[in-house]
DNA sequence: CTATACATGTAACTAGTTACATGATTTA
DNA sequence: TAAATCATGTAACTAGTTACATGTATAG
């Protein structure tokens, strides 16, 4: 499991409290992960168990007080041992190939509509990360270190999204050529 | 959840035992999904009480009998609902992409080698995939039918993987300018 | 005699999702 | 006055993994 050290990844970046982790999360690795808050929290609480972080109560004027997480020597030493461990390329589930395979089994437009769907979704998905790409990295040569590392798993997702556009292109035009009036919504007679 | 209608479109192609569900999965949804046979046998259990199978017992000699499940009328009438039902977009969690935020915080060289294993796996992949849609699916411009839909669905296999070993291929470049001892293996003084 | 294929399962654990619960402050 | 943001959690459920358990037949 890579939550604890995805947690620990950005933990070493900046100290924060759950609620910061979670939102840290939906922006910074939302390309390959998402992570709920309870989630956070719960996996936090192991962490506090193991020695990897400690945490600290810090009272808040207005605001309820916050427990502020910091990754310790442990900590800092099992992202480094849990790095270096080779690990198994995570297997890509997806729904979707489900349905396909499954299409002759179902009703042809109603496949052809969740495929463009799934499309206008990775095209928006990539659209988004291609501005980051253009607006926070807009010279990725000089790049070193940690701003490297987050451009780099940027571009990770942009080529998964490209991918997924990309094959919904494909089965647009296979499953449209298979079943002309499928999808037709253009109101032609 | 889509393990139960996977299970359906299997089953729809032709009926089984739990033990050769697990074996087609191996092969025919393998670019995305892996499912062991305890899951199989525990969901097909779940989809007898729900009246999505059927199970006759099949006495074989020399060998343990087996259990062959056949798709009811409420099954394939559930795998129709389900093919209709929009889905979200399945996230792709990604590990190696932690390791990659965090590099910074481990051996840079251990990060190298483990990119390069994840690219070795990939390419793998990536040359089973093409030989299969090379050998199977020679003339790909006539497929119609369930012969269309397992091709689209190696399409995708072999589009994501793809975009994988592009990943990696960047991932090592940019690593490997970081750092440049990190992972040279080539023995050169 | 060892490994692989055939064939089915249980038990315990780990991970992830959904729903519920509370309560203050700021912005539209 | 409604929604969003800040802030933390519990409980119940669903899904997936790992380890254990049993037994036959065939191929090398």
């Amino acid at each position: 499991m890579a939550l604890e050290h995805a947690i620990l990844v950005s933990l070493q970046e900046r100290s924060g409290s759950g609620y910061e982790l979670a939102r840290r999360f939906d922006k910074s690795f939302a390309y390959f992960w998402a992570a709920s808050h309870q989630q956070i929290y719960r996996t936090l609480k192991r962490m506090v168990d193991l020695g990897w972080v400690g945490c600290e109560s810090v009272p808040q004027e207005d605001r309820p007080d916050k427990k502020v997480y910091r990754a310790t020597g442990e900590g800092r030493a099992e992202l480094a041992r849990w790095i270096a461990e080779p690990a198994e390329p995570s297997a890509q589930r997806n729904d979707l190939a489900v349905k396909i395979r499954g299409a002759s089994y179902g009703d042809p437009g109603e496949v052809v509509a969740e495929v463009a769907r799934h499309r206008a979704h990775h095209a928006e998905r990539l659209a988004v990360y291609r501005e980051i790409e253009r607006r926070d990295f807009p010279r990725a040569d000089g790049l070193t270190g940690q701003r490297l590392h987050q451009y780099l798993v940027l571009r990770g997702g942009i080529l998964m999204q490209q991918g997924l556009v990309g094959w919904c292109d494909e089965l647009l035009e296979s499953l449209r050529r298979e079943h002309p009036r499928g999808a037709d919504e253009s109101g032609r007679p």
